[in-house]
DNA sequence: AATTAAATTTAGACAAATCTAAAAATAGTT
DNA sequence: AACTATTTTTAGATTTGTCTAAATTTAATT
């Protein structure tokens, strides 16, 4: 299993764990910058692997054996990610970049012995859940912030956007994983929300309660 | 810079490291278990980005700046060696495969960091030193088991062999990195050496006796 | 010095992953 | 239904790193 056809799985992945069915050309190759042309290449070389159902024109989705494959690059990336925070000391925000470079090394006992040296999370710093050696994990009950009611309150549980932008704006306006926040109005004209987040109020744009998770 | 310049300068630095001058296409093929060809064809690439000396049939040698990136690669390769070690309870024969592969993540916080939560090691688990950031390091003073007189007595600080194979045969003799070894007599038919380590006696052969540092 | 052997380089080929430009298929619209 | 626009695929080229086989250079031996 090439570096490539591994980030090519977890991107279809990621794509196709929304609404069911297969994966567009184009939108594979818009979220990897890449070229539709180029997709079309490995959908062939997966689908004669058999880690991804293939037919001309009829899109792309992951066989049962490049789900597991998948999660697999999932977990490891996850397990990075938790490391670099909570052992090395990085921000939220700085962690991605890395973690797609480790992701791809090859070591059952490393990724187990990770596993354990972190204390077997559920959850990364992103809110996001970390399947386990079987693929096995449990998403958060969670809901967008953009789609409470007004007097809605819970706990921020994760993000949609791990962009390092977002996640520098989200510290700077003091917005973090396990902080209560609670809707406390909605501006009609372009959806901004007042909020109350911990013992303070901001308010945020539509955009940015989009991305926001509460429980 | 590429995974396979980054093998090729490693290579090159650990041949050449020993005796002065320039280093045999052959060696290095040999080294990297691939063809003369192909080391000739990296040389002129190297050779190209001013990291090597090559001119045809004369030889490799780095130049400074491919001994820089020679020793941040030799840096990072023994500061992952000792995490696998210290962290993540591997044992000494099983971190040189994965750390071959983890050489070569790219990021510079990522191995300060990964020194810092490993208190600044100066020595790897092998017992070879861990150069600093700028490339400083400071060999030990050490000399072979193989060519100490009989009577001589020091402590293992390190191996030239770091095989698998190598390694579990030290393990099973019980032979380790600060384990004290005097040499009892030595048989003059064959070269081997009659040994106390620690409160043992073992008797072990030349080749063994050529892969043991003593302090 | 001539010959043989060994080391090294060149020439040409190949697989992997990508790209551009053109062709083909599908979807959307009058 | 015909036309247009979008999506997707094909064909052919490129880069990186490798290989084999043949040619060249250097080293060793008679
Ligand atoms: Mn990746
Ligand atoms: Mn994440
Ligand atoms: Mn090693
Ligand atoms: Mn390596």
């Amino acid at each position: 299993m090439t570096r490539s056809e591994e980030n090519y799985l977890k991107t279809i992945f990621h794509l196709g764990s929304g609404d069911e069915g297969s994966i567009n050309t184009n939108a594979i190759a818009e979220q990897m910058e890449t070229k539709p042309s180029s997709v079309t290449d490995m959908a062939k070389k997966l689908a004669e692997k058999g880690l991804v159902n293939y037919k001309k024109y009829q899109g792309i989705s992951l066989t049962d054996a490049g789900v597991k494959t998948a999660l697999s690059i999932v977990r490891k990336h996850r397990l990075w990610e938790t490391f670099l925070v909570e052992k090395l000391d990085f921000a939220w925000d700085e962690v991605h970049e890395v973690a797609e470079q480790l992701e791809h090394i090859k070591s059952e006992k490393l990724i187990d012995k990770l596993d354990q040296l972190l204390k077997f999370p559920k959850y990364d710093p992103h809110g996001d859940p970390i399947p386990g050696k079987n693929g096995e994990f449990q998403e958060h009950n969670k809901d967008l912030l953009s789609e409470l009611p007004v007097g809605a309150h819970g706990i921020c549980v994760g993000v949609k956007d791990s962009s390092s932008a977002f996640l520098q704006y989200l510290d700077k306006h003091e917005i973090s994983i396990g902080k209560p926040i609670q809707i406390l109005g909605k501006e009609a004209f372009d959806g901004s929300l007042h909020l109350k987040i911990g013992e303070r109020e901001h308010t945020v744009s539509h955009q940015i309660a989009c991305n926001i998770y509460l429980k």
